[in-house]
DNA sequence: AAGTTAATGCACTTCCATTGCACTATAATT
DNA sequence: AATTATAGTGCAATGGAAGTGCATTAACTT
């Protein structure tokens, strides 16, 4: 058994063809990317069945989902420490109005959040818009 | 010429019927809109003029857009001193899981995020998701 | 090998955002 | 006041993405 395939296998999802593809897929990208994204690399597999992939790879922490603003989720390979399904990784995301990229920022943890009394903090969202350092060429 | 007709053309929007009573129906709120929740309440209003009414509102930064992960797009009105045309209003949102309504707590402020180097901020979005003060009980 | 369970593919649906175009109201000009 | 120009509104249609039902196929269990 492959690397990829021990690593599906840990978390619980057995290791199809399909899924050892789209997670390879995803290993190579260094930005999180839409379902359409995934779609295009391969143009084979049916768009349900990459959806499917995705959503367990997700509910097993394998990846999380990213909402960057732009109203259409992106994913990206949860990090070796990551513990998604737990408690939420807590990094903040850069979305790029550029080039329209979203990476993962993980060595930069969102802070403690104040909030009023009564309300309870389940999971927090940081989303940072602005240009990326491919884009703001330094 | 009433208070709500000045606001709107203090901000250069033409003060029309069906602009000012949504104006008069975003100031009710407590709690942050999607587009179908004023449709409900203008039954006889059609969906793309409220789109177009809510959409020139946020252009002339009467009322601001919130993406709370939701996947739809709500709307408040801007405080007396928010510059969301400007520089963005950096107050956070939340977003009750129990009873799914967003809210503004502008007076919690979004901190300073540190980024990488040539990373360019230009917006930041900050939405804390868990149990409201109304749903928590205290 | 037979039976059971999980994964995949296709078709279809839903929901919200968004646009084009005709019509109407408002404002400006003569 | 009548005419012209501009802006707002309503209807219809489109598009994009998420999600579901069901039949088929593959994988695992005994
Ligand atoms: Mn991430
Ligand atoms: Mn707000
Ligand atoms: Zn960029
Ligand atoms: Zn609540």
């Amino acid at each position: 058994m492959n690397e990829i395939d021990k690593k599906l296998t840990d978390k619980e999802v057995r290791p199809t063809a399909m899924r050892t593809l789209v997670y390879q897929q995803l290993a190579k990208q260094n930005t999180a990317v839409a379902l359409t994204d995934i779609e295009l690399a391969f143009t084979k597999a049916d768009r349900t069945t990459l959806y499917r992939t995705v959503k367990t790879f997700e509910e097993k922490g394998i990846v999380h989902q990213i909402d960057d603003g732009t109203g259409i989720s992106k994913y990206a390979l949860c990090e070796p420490g990551c513990n998604c399904e737990i408690e939420n990784d807590l990094h903040l995301h850069f979305h790029c109005s550029n080039c329209d990229k979203t990476v993962c920022l993980t060595e930069h943890k969102i802070p403690q959040i104040s909030l009023p009394d009564g309300y309870v903090a389940e999971d927090v969202n940081l989303v940072v818009k602005g240009i990326c350092s491919g884009c703001s060429g330094s």
